[in-house]
DNA sequence: TTGCCACCATACACAAGTGTATGTTGTTAT
DNA sequence: ATAACAACATACACTTGTGTATGGTGGCAA
């Protein structure tokens, strides 16, 4: 079962490109155009060589969107997976954490907008549907964990899961003109009743 | 103040394409594929005619693109205009009734994927985050209207706005596997404390 | 050193999209 | 009925992207 891609001794650094580094410049192109402006001779300017370099990594365009998608898939399940392994303080504390993640960065517009583009991508395409729905139903049922072990019934934990994952979507796609910082007075909300 | 276009008579019924007709055709592909999908050859083939109908009603791509823009703005400040000039009942009642709004019809599928292309494109085009920008606040401002109308602080009233407009979203985007109604347990939660 | 091979460039044929210039048709006005 | 015009088709030149076939180059092993 092992790979089938005999990749050369680890002697030459950087120098030669990777299939890897198609695919993120991929999910660059991605959050700028949508899956339909992942077009391989813009990439291949991008990355500073010809499309030759691309036909070696894969067979066609459509190999690199399952690449895009199986390497998304991936990055977000790690996501969820070391956070549900960092159990080191109280779930309550682990809320108001997941609440006040970094939305404003360059890296997290970036994978909001990679999300964007795979959802809108998800509308006519199987296998991105596939994706998205694994991806939220990790999420939410990480989130209803939270909720669970924090004491609430298992219907309310999911009904909490769901505005919990409402807001943070927001936070990340909604044009907020005043820039409030909603984080804590989200958890709070959330929390209360 | 008239209009500049000098439309023939009412007598020929729908032989004939408008420039609206042109726009309608592309919300469906911008739906579909994203702004970088709204091209004018496959667009002409969809709608049955050549690209010379297109060349006549419109200057160029970009000119199809702000149009796109300009009616997406009319389409939803209307929606929301009409929304708030229908005050038939209690706040609250039009609460439920704004969560209860159908989001599984074509119509709502459609619309909710228009509406995720545009946030996409925000992210690389000036007058598309401007219209997200405008819409979202005029949005937000009647959510909130609608809590202070129950007697609901500023503050408070804004708070619930945002989460009341993420849960909307995330009824549009999330992919939520058991199809849980959540509309009517929503309306509680946001009502409550 | 020489021969192999991973990696990329180059060249070719083809398809699809853009813009423009111009031809064609059905309708309205006089 | 015929000139005028709106609305579209057609033809052309150009650009951009795809896939394939083939050539070139540097490093590593024997």
């Amino acid at each position: 079962m092992a790979s089938s891609r005999p990749r050369r001794a680890d002697t030459t650094p950087a120098t030669t490109l990777d299939a890897t580094a198609w695919v993120e410049g991929a999910f660059d192109v991605l959050a700028e155009g949508g899956i339909d402006a992942v077009r391989i001779e813009p990439l291949a300017k991008r990355l500073g060589v010809t499309r030759g370099s691309f036909y070696w990594h894969f067979k066609d365009r459509e190999t690199l969107h399952t690449a895009i998608l199986k390497e998304w898939r991936k990055q977000q399940s790690y996501r969820i997976g070391s956070r549900i392994e960092s159990q080191s303080c109280a779930p309550d504390e682990r809320l108001k954490q997941t609440l006040a993640l970094p939305n404003s960065t360059p890296r997290a517009k970036r994978a909001a907008a990679i999300e964007l583009a795979i959802r809108l991508w998800a509308g006519h395409d199987t296998n991105a549907a596939k994706a998205v729905k694994h991806i939220d139903h990790v999420r939410l049922t990480y989130y209803a964990k939270l909720f669970t072990e924090m004491g609430l019934a298992k219907s309310e934990a999911r009904k909490r899961a769901f505005m919990l994952y409402a807001a943070l979507l927001a936070q990340a796609y909604v044009f907020t003109d005043s820039e409030t910082d909603v984080s804590a007075d989200l958890a709070a909300l959330l929390v209360r009743p």
